[in-house]
DNA sequence: CTGAAAGCGCTTACAG
DNA sequence: CTGAAAGCGCTTACAG
């Protein structure tokens, strides 16, 4: 079954390719009434649609973005992705959505199968595990927007949270609550994760606002897998925090989860606030009390960065948005 | 910044552009060891990367596959696109995400712009309302995969979850557990959409298996913003039911927030389980009882249906894979 | 207003 | 073993 291509169209309507080619583009002014009308309906009866990829070869455009989130399994990342995909989608563009599982190589692995495949841009939520690769990048004028995390002296535009500012709202929360013995959990810090290294600083910061002493025994960092064991230490600790901060949704489900098995109850035995608000924070018992990050904000935001540097209309300098946090108070502080 | 070619290569090296190709593609039988050297030296040297497009535009193939899913706000979707990119990425392949909306006119406009951008295939969570297009699709040997949901007669390969059992085990643990007004509430079936209907089905066919009553009043459809009144309707029932089975989990989160607001006791005053097993089941308390669907081996079978259907190997009929759900018993029933 | 020709960057017979 | 040529399906100057 050949597919019917421009030539046919052309053969059918009685002109040249060329002509064809000027319908598609919808430069009308090229061709007479009757060539228009021809055209049309010849792509009509054919049910002609164009090759996108014999176009995008021509053209050094594909209208497509590439997304590359460093976990998938953050509920955070697939709003993000959502989000992007439904302004992208605006746009006529498409989104290939790459999961890079955190790691550097399958990052790699993913930055240049786009490039290959010629993508207009990237959004990437990086690893930080290729920064030569992240610096060609931008050398080559590529391109790039990050995403949640920043990466110092690249000049790679970003966008993120302020995560100082979302710990601190955290923090102060606790505190406006009675809360003094304060405990923050996060994922692992090894690769120098920027959100989680600045939540960390924020906390830090906040309860020096409030001249409370900071232990390094109430800051527990630890892969996914190991926030279990990192809750036991922290509970069995001396004197053991009677709030915590959860650097992010996955950590939150774990101390929720601690918390069931170890029958305390919130907020009497132990408060709770998560960063990223979770879908059942409202309707959990109690309502747990989030810091939320603006998704939709940052999706168009970052959307519109990559848009100005695909359509190269992007003179000033490369940035490194912090968007707003809000705390959403319920009933777990 | 012109980029570099197979032409650059080949003058790089001193050989034609058909012998680069042919070490691009491997097949090193075509030419002396020393021709390879040279051919590697100068890729490597110039950092070359072959362009997909142009290969795509020649090989008729981009290793691309679309997944058109009809709502990306089910947590269902998110875990099968996460597992189809999983899966395809072993074979080298990319996905493009698209989120119909549930809009038919959407889901359209994604598949024609999918196909003009000659992907290898698609998989669709189908909104039902595309069928003379899914026809057309299917007629001309498209290579085409639906997830969730069948339609019937048009002999497209499925992969759905065996929902009427699913929502049998719910009901039977339900009245193992001591129910017997038992109310099931699911999005919408205006456009018929077969898991909701088939677990509706389910349902009444294990409520007669129990001899118990089918009532209408305690079949409530709607959409999810129109479920806090259908609950509502279901409550101030002269016999409101003691079980209710949520048809997903939006439906759930719904029903949990309902019953939080009017301080109703789970499983005393009404016993739940919910059908997808939600990442807050386990710790949520009460536990919540949940059917869950095997979303990995789903998505693996749509990929190895899909990939069969791409290199041709399909000989077989089309058929319907109904995976088996699993009951996750847990305290909310 | 219209069309012939060249080109995008590859691959694939085919000839030598 | 190696290369010239044609072709994939478009677009884009350019000539008339």
């Amino acid at each position: 079954m050949k597919n019917i291509t421009i030539a046919d169209v052309a053969k059918h309507a009685g002109v040249s390719k060329s002509t064809v080619s000027q319908f598609l583009n919808k430069r009308y002014e090229y061709m007479s009434e009757l060539t228009r009308k021809r055209v049309e309906l010849a792509i009509e009866e054919l049910d002609y649609r164009p090759n996108t990829v014999a176009r995008s070869l021509t053209q050094k455009s594909t209208f497509t973005v590439g997304v590359i989130v460093a976990n998938i399994l953050h509920s955070f990342s697939t709003h993000i992705i959502r989000a992007i995909e439904n302004k992208l989608y605006e746009k006529g563009f498409h989104i290939i959505v790459c999961n890079a599982d955190d790691e550097p190589d399958k990052e790699k692995e993913y930055i240049e199968m786009l490039m290959a495949k010629q993508v207009d841009g990237i959004i990437i939520f990086p690893t930080g595990g290729n920064i030569d690769l992240y610096k060609r990048m931008k050398k080559s004028g590529f391109p790039l927007v990050f995403m949640d995390r920043t990466i110092p002296d690249l000049g790679i535009e970003t966008v993120l949270l302020d995560n100082e500012k979302a710990a601190e709202l955290a923090v102060n929360h606790f505190v406006e609550s009675g809360c003094s013995q304060i405990a923050i959990v996060t994922t692992s810090i090894i690769r120098n994760i920027s959100p989680r290294i600045e939540r960390i600083q924020g906390y830090k910061r906040a309860l020096e606002n409030h001249q409370l002493n900071v232990t390094s025994d109430y800051v527990k960092t630890a892969d996914a897998d190991a926030i279990p064991a990192a809750l036991e230490q922290l509970f069995n600790l001396e004197a053991p925090p009677n709030a915590i901060l959860a650097g992010n949704d996955i950590v939150l489900m774990e101390i929720l989860k601690y918390i069931k098995e170890h029958e305390l109850k919130i907020p009497n035995d132990v408060a709770v606030i998560g960063i990223d608000d979770v879908p059942f924070a409202s309707f959990y018992t109690p309502s747990i009390t989030t810091v939320s990050q603006p998704m939709i904000e940052m999706a168009n935001l970052a959307v519109t960065l990559l848009m100005r540097q695909i359509s190269k209309e992007n003179q000033s300098e490369a940035e490194v948005y912090r968007l707003p946090p809000t705390l959403i108070a319920r009933g777990s502080c």
